[in-house]
DNA sequence: TTTATATATGATCAGTTGTTCATATGATTA
DNA sequence: TAATCATATGAACAACTGATCATATATAAA
């Protein structure tokens, strides 16, 4: 019922009123963790720098090593890792893998990303 | 003045145009990695512990380290992670310092990345 | 079917990250 | 002043990450 580290707080912490309500409307394991998944994602500036250029347009995979220079291995690499976030979508045509931005979330976070970071 | 991998592209990628219109359009290395590092530090799930916290009540780093179920140690480690990004800001009042969040874009974010993950 | 092309995947490894433990700092109290 | 409390910091180490290289798959062309 009690958390390793409440005992300890009871005596020590000095807001304990605050403490309680901030504990019950914490979110919940299985919603922080998949959210910290996504901030992970994007994290990277060889992914952010993917999803960057599939704002602007429809491009495969040997089309965005190009525009990113680096090799199209990684390029897949990291396109799996969005993919995985439901981040990027794509479609085959023939050989050809295309890729697109998967929904309009990525372009709010860059937006809001950008504005708190030039500042 | 090309890139490693531009001369084998030119040959090998599918569609140049596209390439050289987006690698224009691409942002430059100084606002990719600021803004890497910002998701980068939202990309954990302590310190999202955290900031959501902080969204709620101001806190002291006990109560902090109450709320979340971690040490103070690693409270204040994240802390400066999240200092160092401007994500939160701080009061000292005698031996306590109070922690707050710096400003409104990580409820932004916070909200953006949960509409993505909550579909 | 053989060959070539576009992409994906697995293994490896150096570099990074987050926690823990021990110690230090800075402010209050005795 | 010494002792105590709240927080910060440094070192250390296991766990994770991302690029590379080699290899595999899938489609198309010969």
């Amino acid at each position: 019922m009690s958390t390793e580290f409440e005992g300890r707080c009871e005596i020590h912490c000095v807001h304990e009123d605050n403490v309680k309500e901030v504990k019950i409307a914490m979110l919940d394991q299985d919603t922080i963790m998949p959210l910290a998944e996504l901030f992970k994602t994007m994290g990277d500036a060889t992914r952010l720098k993917l999803l960057f250029a599939l704002m602007k347009k429809e491009l495969c995979v040997c089309d965005l090593a190009a525009v990113i220079g680096v090799s199209e291995s990684a390029v897949s690499h990291q396109l799996r890792v969005l993919r995985n976030q439901k981040l990027v979508k794509f479609r085959r045509h023939g050989k050809i893998m295309y890729y697109n931005l998967a929904d309009e979330h990525v372009r709010m976070l860059f937006a809001q990303g950008l504005e708190h970071v030039c500042e």
